[in-house]
DNA sequence: TTAACAATTAACTTAATTGTTAATTGAAGT
DNA sequence: ACTTCAATTAACAATTAAGTTAATTGTTAA
């Protein structure tokens, strides 16, 4: 967790795009799956990059593991791209 | 260019400390390189990522190479970040 | 032109990442 | 218990990334 891990998580295109599918809500690891085309395993393990980042939270139902966003760690990023940025007020 | 590129190189620790060492002002190569245990080769790679970033500038004076920050594109990475939280009104 | 210095580029090694297929775990139904 | 399905984990191949040393480019000054 940290810093680090949240930003290494984003650079990948598709760890960026299974986020930006789960914005509309929850998916399975099976509806992830079916928007890309490489195998579940792979996307598994990018699933598991994004919830070592705590970018997404999983939950069992039955078979089914359902993954869903968790924003909270990109106000990190926010906060060091401001300081970078300066922190001055005029701008 | 463009926000993979963005984020790849901020996905590495040594490239996030060059942009802070950037902060308040252009620094040389060897500057930059005193603050880091690694080697100047090393230093001048991370400088070349940060550059196809579009990150920082550099311009050549005598001997020395200044580079500085350029923080226009990380704009492009608050939008995005803003827009998967979910560019909701009530936030 | 030669020497000295700043910095980059080249060649190479090692470690990390990404992808594949095959095997394994976990839950549900028969 | 056995099968089936969802998903992960394991083992391996291929690519990418980061570090090193050595060689090269560019600039200044003697």
């Amino acid at each position: 967790m940290g810093l680090q891990d949240t930003l290494r998580a984003l650079a990948d295109p598709i760890r960026r795009d299974i986020l930006s599918l789960l914005k509309t809500g929850p998916l399975s690891a099976g509806d992830i799956c079916s928007h890309f085309s490489v195998t579940a395993a792979a996307i598994s393990r990018h699933l598991s990059v994004l919830k070592e980042a705590d970018l997404i939270r999983d939950h069992r139902e039955g078979k089914f593991i359902y993954y869903e966003l968790n924003t909270s760690v990109l106000e990190e990023i926010m906060f060091w791209i401001t300081e970078l940025k300066g922190d001055r007020d005029d701008a």
